[in-house]
DNA sequence: ACAAGGATTTAGAATTATTCTAAATAGAAC
DNA sequence: GTTCTATTTAGAATAATTCTAAATCCTTGT
């Protein structure tokens, strides 16, 4: 069984578990999303899905896209006000959006910097969800070598 | 000299510190920031400011507020996709999204816990922003109260 | 097999926060 | 006072998303 057909039945699974039922739509849209994971907005997504399908339509993307995230499969990622973006990373994560390329990368966030930043809320305050996000660019490894030596020459003087 | 007058001046150094100038606009859209630190949206905005300006417009209203967050007075805060809103805290600070009121509240951010943040990036990858979101619920504090009993009665066993 | 009945998909209209356009107004500079 | 530019204003335009209502698909019961 290959990667794609065991997400295709775990797919099924949290679908039926909730009372939907895996239809070919809701399948093509997750494959895409785990395809390529580079947070695509619905109009991407759509226009990927358009190339295994091009019968379906940008409504059903939506509805299929609402569904997905309802079953805990995929993530929104709202990030300033530009279009929704859609994440298969279940982990606990947060997002770097550059600002250079307009990419969004993924940045891991170990478990005991979540409870750190938790413990930063007043008490009465519940926090269900905490969302993390970084705007900068992304400067090559060159670059950062270079600015790197600089920072130690400075710190000798 | 009042508080009121000494934001005024604040403002319109700003202002002609950027080569704009201090309107009674953009004084009173300012004015309605400071006076309840709700995080408002440019509608909520709108209304306070036509009960003291009746004939300002809305795009008035958001050609103000962009002239404020580009002069750095003001701070959007975009939480999930409502419509932005409005804060003239300066100091770093996360947000708190209540989602039984739709309150917005502010929480304190150490300066360490941001250099931890940023930490977190991989080489190469340098924020020029950190945004930090929570959202869910302020239980009252009696109910906060009867939370920790139960905790300590159940870590105790 | 056939007939409901409900779920899903679909096209297109509607919504809504925000931005744009172009004309009117206000103010500063000469 | 005239000119020049910034600002304000009303209304149109934009664009992501949601809604509506009809068509299609699937499941279930007979
Ligand atoms: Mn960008
Ligand atoms: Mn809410
Ligand atoms: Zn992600
Ligand atoms: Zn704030």
């Amino acid at each position: 069984m290959n990667s794609t057909a065991k997400n295709c039945a775990a797919l099924a699974k949290r679908l039926t578990d909730s009372g939907l039922r895996p239809t070919p739509q809701r399948e093509v849209v997750f494959k895409v999303i785990l395809e390529k994971r580079d947070h695509p907005t619905a109009d991407e997504i759509f226009a990927r899905v358009k190339s295994q399908m091009p019968t379906i339509s940008l409504a059903t993307v939506y509805n299929c896209l609402e569904t997905l995230v309802q079953c805990g499969l995929v993530r929104q990622v709202n990030l300033e006000r530009a279009p929704t973006r859609y994440c298969p990373n279940l982990h606990e994560h947060a997002h770097f959006h550059d600002d250079a390329t307009g990419q969004v990368h993924d940045i891991n966030l170990p478990a005991d910097t979540l409870k750190q930043l938790r413990s930063l809320l007043p008490p009465g305050f519940d926090a269900s969800t905490v969302e993390l996000a970084f705007r900068g660019s992304k400067g090559s490894a060159r670059a950062k070598l270079a600015e790197g030596r600089a920072a130690a020459r400075s710190g000798a003087n």
